[in-house]
DNA sequence: TTGTAGGCGTTATCAG
DNA sequence: CTGATAACGCCTACAA
C-alpha cells in the first residue's frame, strides 16, 4: 500500500494525504480530512516507506555505530547507551563490527556513507600507524558530506571525540597501588601500537616515578587470550615471583590472567595481586573482586551520540575514570 | 555527487554509468567504458546512494534485529553472530532494543516494516499473554509484505523459529543434580508468564519426579536483581537452610543469587549449592564456576539469519543445550 | 553495446 | 486549505 492508495481511498490528493499523515512543517489540513485520511490509512494498513521518505527529504534517520566486537562487554555497554540515546532522538542504529581490522574499518565508514547515515559513532581504539590514514580519509569524506561523526575512546584528529582519560586513570591506579605498598609490577601492555593500551601503559609507568618499578612489560593481544598467555609466559620466565602485582591494560586481559593464575595453582591475591582497566559490569561477581579503573561506558555512548548530532567543531570532550580497589590487590602495609 | 555527475564526467549515459558501476544482471559494458566510468567515479569520490538504490530496486539490504537489551551478554552474543552472518550476506544490521516491553516490541516490528527491512530476527522471550496478539499481528503484517522473519529462543506461531530446548535442558540438569545426590531444591523461577522461564521451571520440576522435591519456587524478575532479591527472600524465609541447591532459571539471576549469598556470609557451595541456565561466556572466570545449561548462542544467531533469509515455511528448528557441572554443585555422594 | 525514458514512494514548491 | 507536479538518485525494460 502506498500513500497514493490511501489518498484515493480517502478521496483526497496525494499531497493532502502526505500532510495529513506526517503533519509536515506547513501543517494545514482540515481536521475532518485528517481523520478521513488516518482512517483510510488504518483500513489499508498503510505504513510509510522510510526509504522513500529519506529520499524525498534528503536525509535518513540512521545512525551508524562501529564497534570492534559487539560481544565484548565494553562495546555492548556502549552500544546499549548509543541505541537508547539514538532511539530517543528518533534514529535507528545501524550496527557494524570492525573485527579489529583497520582496513575493514575504513570500508565500513564508506558503507555508512553509502547508507547516507545521518551520523556515525565510531567506538574502539585504533593503532597509531600509517594505516589510520585510510580511516582519516574516509572520515573526512563522510564529514564533507555533512554527516555528524563522533569517536569514542581514542580521539581522532579532526573528529569530535569523547576521550577516556586513560593516562590519568592509569596514573591514579599507580598512585593507589603505591599507597597500598606495591612496588614492583609486571604490566600486560596490550599491542604496542594500540593508542589506548599505550596511554594506559605509559600513564602507569610515568606515575610510578622512582617510587616503584616495572620488572616486565609484555606485549599481548588486547583480549582474554592475550592476558592468559601473557601471564603464563611471565610465570615461565620466572618474573612472576619477583613481582608484587600484575597490571593488565584492560579487564578482559586481567580475567585471562586470573584464569591463567588459577591454572598454575597460584592464588589471587595470595600469590599474585592483579589489577585491570575498564570496569566492565559483569565483573562484579568475579572472585576476588578485581581492582580496576572504571570507564563510564554509558556516558561515553550518550555523549558520543550528542556530539555526533551536534555542531561538530572538532571538540574533544574527556571523561574521567575512577580507581576501584578490589580484593585482588589487598593492602600490603599491614602485612 | 550523483551517478549523473559521474556519467557526465565520463562522457557516457546515465544507464551506462549505472551498469558499469554495479554490473547489473545484463552486464554488457565495454571494458574501456567501464574503466572510464570507474575513474570518473573515483575522481569525484562518488558513492552510490543506498537509499535510492533500495527504492529503485524495491528492496533494501537491511536486516532488523530486535533484542531486549544489547548489554545483556546473552543477547550481545547472539547479536555478534547475527551481525557476522548478515554481513557475510551483504546485509546491514539495524539494531533495536525492546527493553522487555511487549508494546514496544510491536512498535519496533512496525518500525522494521517502515524501513522495509529485508528480514527481521527477533530474539528474546515473550510472555504467554493476550499482549502477544499485538506482536503476532504486527509480525503477520510484516510477513505479508514479504519480509523474512525468524524468532530466536521462544518460537512464535506462524514464524520460522529456532527454539531452545529449555525443557530438555532443564530436565537434563535435574537428572544431573539428582545423580550428584541433590534432593531438595529451591527454584528461582523468573516471571511466571515468561515462556522461557516457565519451560525451564516446569522441565526441571517434571524431571524431578518423585526422586526430588522443590521446597520453594520463587517468582522473580529475569535479571541479576531478580536473582539477588529472590535469594535474600529465601534466606529470610528460612527455606534456604532446608534446601540442597538453588536453581536459577537463567545465569544472570544465578549471579545475583551468588552475590546475595556472599553478602549473607554464605559460602557457595559449602552453605548452598547453585545452578544457572544459559552458559554466558563471561562466566568462565567466576568462582566457583557455575553449574549451568549452555545454550549455543552463536548457533542461534547464525541459524536465525539463515531462516529469516530462507523460504519461510514456519519451520521450528530446535537446538539442544548441554549441562555443564561446575564447582557450584559438588558431588554430594562422597560426603 | 549503449542510450532513452518511465517509474519507485514521498516530499515540497507553487499555484489555485 | 488543497491539489497538481516537479524533484530525489537510481534501475531497467525497451528501443536504437
Amino acid at each position: 500500500m502506498t500513500l497514493s492508495d490511501v489518498a484515493r481511498e480517502a478521496g483526497v490528493s496525494l499531497a493532502t494525504a502526505s500532510r495529513a499523515i506526517n503533519g509536515s512543517a506547513d501543517r494545514s489540513v482540515r481536521p475532518e480530512l485528517v481523520e478521513r485520511v488516518t482512517e483510510a490509512a488504518a483500513r489499508l494498513q498503510y505504513t510509510p516507506d522510510a526509504t522513500a521518505q529519506a529520499m524525498a527529504r534528503g536525509r535518513t534517520t540512521t545512525l551508524g555505530l562501529l564497534v570492534h566486537d559487539i560481544a565484548d562487554p565494553y562495546f555492548s555497554a556502549i552500544a546499549a547507551a548509543v541505541v537508547r540515546t539514538a532511539e530517543a532522538e528518533g534514529l535507528q542504529v545501524s550496527l557494524a563490527t570492525t573485527q579489529n581490522d583497520p582496513a575493514r574499518e575504513a570500508q565500513l565508514i564508506d558503507l555508512m556513507r553509502r547508507q547516507r547515515a545521518r551520523a556515525v559513532v565510531i567506538a574502539g581504539g585504533r593503532s597509531a600507524g600509517e594505516r589510520s590514514d585510510a580511516l582519516a580519509e574516509s572520515l573526512a569524506a563522510l564529514g564533507r558530506q555533512g554527516v555528524g561523526i563522533a569517536a569514542i575512546g581514542q580521539p581522532v584528529p579532526g573528529v569530535a571525540s569523547v576521550a577516556v582519560d586513560n593516562r590519568g586513570g592509569a596514573a591514579a591506579l599507580a598512585a593507589s597501588l603505591l599507597d597500598l605498598g606495591y612496588r614492583r609490577f609486571a604490566v600486560l601492555g596490550g599491542p604496542t601500537d594500540r593508542v589506548t593500551a599505550r596511554d594506559r601503559r605509559e600513564g602507569f609507568l610515568d606515575a610510578l616515578g622512582d617510587r616503584g618499578s616495572v620488572a616486565s612489560s609484555v606485549e599481548t593481544a588486547f583480549t582474554w587470550e592475550g592476558g592468559h598467555r601473557a601471564l603464563l609466559r611471565l610465570a615461565q620466565d620466572g618474573v612472576l615471583a619477583d613481582v608484587d602485582a600484575v597490571v593488565a591494560t584492560n579487564d578482559v586481559m586481567a580475567l585471562g590472567a586470573l584464569a591463567a593464575a588459577r591454572e598454575l595453582g597460584l592464588g589471587v591475591p595470595q600469590d599474585v595481586a592483579l589489577a585491570g582497566f575498564g570496569g566492565i559490569s559483569t565483573l562484579r561477581d568475579v572472585v576476588p573482586t578485581l581492582t580496576t579503573v572504571t570507564v563510564p561506558m554509558d556516558e561515553l555512548g550518550v555523549r558520543a551520540v550528542r556530539l555526533a548530532l551536534g555542531d561538530q567543531g572538532d571538540v574533544v570532550e574527556s571523561v574521567g575514570c575512577d580507581v576501584v580497589i578490589g580484593g585482588s590487590t589487598p593492602d600490603l602495609r599491614g602485612a
